[in-house]
DNA sequence: AAAACTGTAACTATAATGGTTACAAAAGTC
DNA sequence: GACTTTTGTAACCATTATAGTTACAGTTTT
């Protein structure tokens, strides 16, 4: 539903924060690992900061670092933090008032935005950064040994992003 | 998240549907209860004709109509249908391999994007089109004799609707 | 044949996100 | 106190998805 990376990148910052500790971040180097630009992360980090989750200093020996305990922090803090607006959206334009349909769908659609959204909520509650870090160190420990031993194997090709429209279109076209 | 109202677009429509019973609806009648143009509805009930949630004819007397019993499609159905990409996306550029949190955030991040999925699912699986009908129906008996009895009362006003992104800057400058 | 539809291509418009450059302000170092 | 490093933030451009629009070929009924 959503093409934003935003919460994913969120996730990533904090979770770079909790695995070094007190030492402060600087945007470079959390840029470095996110592979983007120190300045989207910077921005992030402005809401972050907002939100109470990341504390930056501002000069030579200056960066970011968490406000609390990664164990504290949920997903649903980031979540909130990023105003992330809720898994679908309502009409742009108000539908026919003249409509018996028009006229009430955007309530009931509501009503379903709110159940839909209260589920993702309470699942995002229930994970911390510290389990994100927890969910991360098995993967590291097998991961970069195994593409040693299958030369065959899978690489990591280029992954090319096709638009939903024209993936749609396609699919058509060959039925 | 997302700044889409396709979703609740195609639910409008199949709404309109169960509500005109077996009576065809044109594609310009739909677009009028919607308010937005007629290719953008044909757009959309190519694609949930697809995943055969709707029946369409061309011709003089043509038009679109339910396939099957609107107790039967749930708003899942519709989901799956417009190929919603779920609730949140991963990095556009893959995070970097030499970081011990980047190499293995991916995974972890797609772990819980599943689980957010699934919860999203699960809740609109068990509320069908009928159930949308149904819930339609007691707003509109009161609703419009309501604005008549207080004349102060909050008129629907032209909504403006402001970017996220200004949204937090101004936020942040008169914090 | 004429009229009324859908299906679909080909555009344009709008808006959100992401990327980039630039620079003021803050905080440490010499 | 000048110099350096780094954040905060504005002001752009680029990319992409959705929405809106025009146009027209193909279908079906009359």
């Amino acid at each position: 539903m959503s093409t934003n990376s935003r919460f994913a990148v969120a996730v990533h910052v904090l979770t770079l924060m909790a695995w070094s500790g007190d030492e402060p971040l600087k945007s470079d180097q959390v840029a470095e690992s996110v592979n983007t630009n120190p300045v989207v992360i910077r921005r992030m980090l402005c809401e972050l900061a907002e939100a109470g989750l990341v504390v930056s200093q501002t000069g030579s020996l200056g960066g970011s670092r968490l406000a609390q305990d990664p164990a504290e922090t949920t997903l649903l803090d980031i979540y909130k933090a990023l105003e992330c607006q809720g898994v679908f959206s309502l009409h742009r334009q108000p539908p026919s008032p003249d409509c018996p349909v028009g006229v009430n769908i955007e309530t009931v659609l509501g009503d379903v935005l709110e159940e839909v959204d209260s589920a993702v909520e309470q699942v995002l509650a229930q994970i911390s950064i510290n389990d994100v870090v927890q969910r991360l160190k098995p993967c590291g420990e097998t991961t970069v040994d195994k593409k040693r031993h299958h030369k065959n194997e899978q690489v990591s090709l280029p992954e090319i992003r096709v638009s939903a429209r024209s993936r749609r279109a396609k699919a058509y076209r060959t039925a």
